[in-house]
DNA sequence: CTGAAAGCGCTTACAG
DNA sequence: CTGAAAGCGCTTACAG
């Protein structure tokens, strides 16, 4: 059922012309006469004939794609990170590639196959990724931005949020509500993500003359996060947490869940919970959860014009960027003191 | 810094073999004896060589990439149809070039686009759809398959859940409830699912003797929900719906929360709401609505193997299907009688 | 402004 | 099994 493609040759004899000219009539800016270019496009208009982008990229050595890798689609935080990127890359006239590394895992061959695409640039935000993937990137010499991640000893263009503010105002939210026994919540542990707000959680804690933070792992989804808080909140009495700061909202929704109606205890009067994105099922009235707000299209945004960026000018560096979050106090936390106050602070960066 | 492609002539020069040689051993089954095929890898391996995927293309007339375009991804359903489709479509070897259609609004340039990209197949997943784009794609001879929808007149290949018995079902948990003033919260009007759904509840409410339901528009989202459902709700007590039925369970948790932290009413008490899709929110234990389970992995999976269907037996053509529903009663409908019955029921279809 | 021609990097009959 | 050669559909110097 597949017809013969109408190619420029087609267009050419109809029209009269050479295959050249067809070819100058759909490239924006080339030199066609006004005639030449009405007798080519009413040829191909009648033909129907669309220029072969495969044929082009070719001899462009330009294909127009962008490769897109990301990990975890469910996530809220993580679609609009997605759809952000490719509206924007569409409306550059790009293409996206898109590939999806299952279930948070290395992406595996998502970069080769990619290259062999010779997509002129690759958009990376997923939570585990092997250096050596993106060594080989690097090699072909293809633009590449990570996105809210790193990739420790490679000097990869990024864009992050400011996981460091948003662990220490988190930390500090709960230093102030008095709490002494907090816990961590981690999501993937080799998500350089992760570690970055662990860290930083931590390393405030001590500040704050804090013991450190109980850990447990809910590999950033909402069942994990649920299993993870029941594991916590089921200790000892003496080693049971009192506020408990998860590294993203989905797990922090799932503890809730689990505080609440699992365990039948009251957030925030038995236990405190704080996550991290402001997804937008966080300020859902039923829920209400305290955490760290970030802007995902923005950062989408950002790391379009980055790479379309490195592909314009040919290079494969360019400066990473941070860009600021916000806590954002809700009913999931206690209140400092007395006063409860429901605005969102912003967080100096 | 882009450096010069590494080609198959490089390798052939290489390992001293021609480059017909080299081609062969990246072609899977071609004839190539040991001895050639070790020489050429390790040439390859040297020089860090992958066969371009793009001249591939042009020459084997196929790209192995098949189109996807997708409407609304923020809606966890079509994240998941996303997922599913992608992860399916990478297992065979195949990458995607996505699509994402602003706000569901007409894909515009994204069909004409990617048969410029010469994609083997397109699977189409988005409300609005003009059919002139898709009697195009039928034109160029691309294999296409519709995802939850149809077009009016086309007789273009399509997975669909079941509209119709879901709708009736919904109908009948509300008409045995005891209600008989019922509203319907239409997602997009132009979407041949809303259709769907929407006659078929009418109709099933007119067959147990009811008046016609009342009728909003939600455009599927949250927020529209929500503003249909107080527009509902605020109406004088004689028309005041005493159950609605939204299109899907984006826009009834909207309408949910309007009623309860808006309104401050009370679901069921006050007013009876019902979803479609399942989606994971619908059974947090703080939303618990009673909805239309769908099953997008399984959309998902069924589209794929449908186009991929089509494109390895070159045709155009295979027969649509249905995808069972099943009513899903949780707390958000009144029972029927005094026995609540919070167990799912399978829905004969 | 226009056309003839080379060439992008590959696959695949064809002849050996 | 192997190599020389044609050709996929385009863009782009080059000469006119």
């Amino acid at each position: 059922m597949k017809k013969r493609q109408v190619t420029s040759l087609d267009v050419a004899r109809m029209a009269g012309v050479s295959q050249s000219a067809v070819s100058r009539t759909f490239t924006p800016g080339a030199c066609v006469s006004e005639k030449t270019r009405l007798k080519v496009m009413t040829a191909a208009r009648l033909l129907g004939y669309k220029p072969n982008a495969i044929a082009r990229s070719l001899i462009t050595q330009r294909t127009n794609m962008i490769g897109v890798v990301i990990g975890d689609t469910i996530n809220p935080f993580y679609s609009e990170v997605l759809e952000e990127t490719t509206q924007r890359l569409q409306a550059t006239g790009r293409q996206v590639m898109l590939f999806v590394a299952a279930a948070n895992l290395d992406p595996g061959e998502a970069l080769p196959q990619a290259l062999q695409y010779q997509v002129d640039g690759v958009i990376v935000s997923t939570a585990a990724l092997s250096p050596q993937m993106a060594l080989e990137c690097a090699n072909v010499g293809t633009p590449m931005v990570l996105v809210n991640r790193t990739i420790e000893g490679l000097d990869i263009p990024s864009v992050n949020v400011d996981h460091e503010s948003g662990a220490r105002a988190a930390a500090d939210v709960l230093a102030d509500a008095g709490y002494r026994r907090l816990a961590f919540v981690n999501g993937i542990q080799t998500s350089s993500g992760n570690e970055a707000r662990r860290r930083a959680f931590q390393r405030r804690i001590a500040e704050r003359g804090l013991p450190p933070a109980l850990e447990d792992v809910g590999s950033y989804t909402y069942n994990g996060g649920f299993a993870a808080v029941i594991r916590l909140m089921t200790m000892t009495r003496e080693h049971r947490p009192e506020a408990i700061f998860c590294a993203n909202d989905v797990m922090a929704l799932g503890g809730l869940h689990a505080v609440r109606h699992h365990l039948g205890l009251r957030v925030p009067e038995d236990v405190s919970i704080i996550g991290f994105d402001d997804i937008p099922e966080a300020s859902w009235p039923s829920v209400d959860l305290t955490t760290i707000r970030v802007w995902p299209r923005e950062l989408a945004a950002r790391a379009v014009s980055m790479v379309l960026g490195m592909v314009e000018s040919r290079t494969t560096t360019c400066d990473s960027q941070i860009l600021p979050v916000e806590l954002v106090v809700r009913a999931s936390t206690r209140p400092a003191g007395s006063k409860a106050s429901a605005t969102a602070e912003r967080v100096a960066t």
